[in-house]
DNA sequence: AATTTATGTCAATAGTGCTGACATATTTTT
DNA sequence: AAAAATATGTCAGCACTATTGACATAAATT
């Protein structure tokens, strides 16, 4: 209909790069990984944001706003709305730092606990399915290629 | 500063949920993935859906509008909204199915293999680092998991 | 001729990210 | 004690990407 569809078609996936299968898995495997929680999220009125935060507050109870915001790597703003729905509905609490107290740490509630819980079964079953059949060896070299996915730049 | 944050705190690391880590890392390690390109395509005008529509277009040129939503798993109406900015761009071109004329065919232009090859550059580049050190069997491993968190539900 | 299919489009809404500005309480520094 | 820095919170507005529902056109199929 338009143009420009003459030669070297599907120059890309011949060409320079490498790892494209692997991209394109990862897109696929994220996908499917977020779909069954955000189901479920949405049956509470609460998205992704709010699973992240309950993930990582659970995670990691007791830590800071500040702690909070360096793992996400969003704003004070856009927490700020996400946390604010979470602390009325009573699935986190915060409280005061005893040595610093302007910091608010922040803690599951029970009914947090167990959302976080109902969210991350499907998930953890997916993960189990795909490990299914692999040694602990392997699941490790798994986790250590995560691992490495994360930071160390480029 | 509010309550019920006395007993069992971080019982969700302890109890009945495996994978745990898998979940962490898997989050942190596509955070970063997506974080290249998202600095590349903010400089286009563009954002990740536009990324992921010529991705697949450059990885299956010549498909069709309907198999691009299978893929993406999105609504006709948001695809159109990135593809007619990318197609008046001219990163994509249609052409006229010629056995079903009804059938809008995706093919990249050059310009599309351009950007969609300068995208990739840091994605590649962060696997391959990933990657490093190990076996083409390990790397085979890590293929074979993504795969099967794709689709297989639970 | 009627129906289905493939695509496109309009309008409205929700969720989540952003920036900039400003406010309060508390701690640290001077 | 006063000044500065830190931790948190909040208001207002914007951008991007997803949603639903409705409707339109052209082409293929029944």
């Amino acid at each position: 209909m338009t143009e420009n569809n003459t030669i070297d078609m599907n120059a890309v996936d011949g060409d320079e790069i490498e790892n494209l299968d692997v991209i394109e898995s990862l897109f696929f495997a994220y996908r499917d990984f977020i779909e069954d929680p955000d189901k479920i999220l949405a049956e509470y009125g609460f998205g992704r944001a709010h699973h992240r935060v309950l993930f990582f507050v659970c995670r990691q109870p007791g830590l800071t706003v500040a702690e909070l915001l360096g793992i996400l790597k969003i704003t004070k703003q856009s927490l700020a709305r996400v946390l604010k729905q979470l602390l009325s509905a009573e699935y986190i609490s915060q409280i005061e730092g005893s040595s610093d107290r302007r910091k608010r740490l922040l803690y599951p509630t029970q009914k947090g606990r167990e959302l976080v819980l109902k969210l991350s079964v499907p998930q953890s079953g997916r993960i189990s399915n795909a490990l299914s059949g692999m040694s602990v060896g392997e699941k490790d070299i798994i986790l250590a290629f995560l691992r490495q996915m994360h930071g160390n730049k480029r």
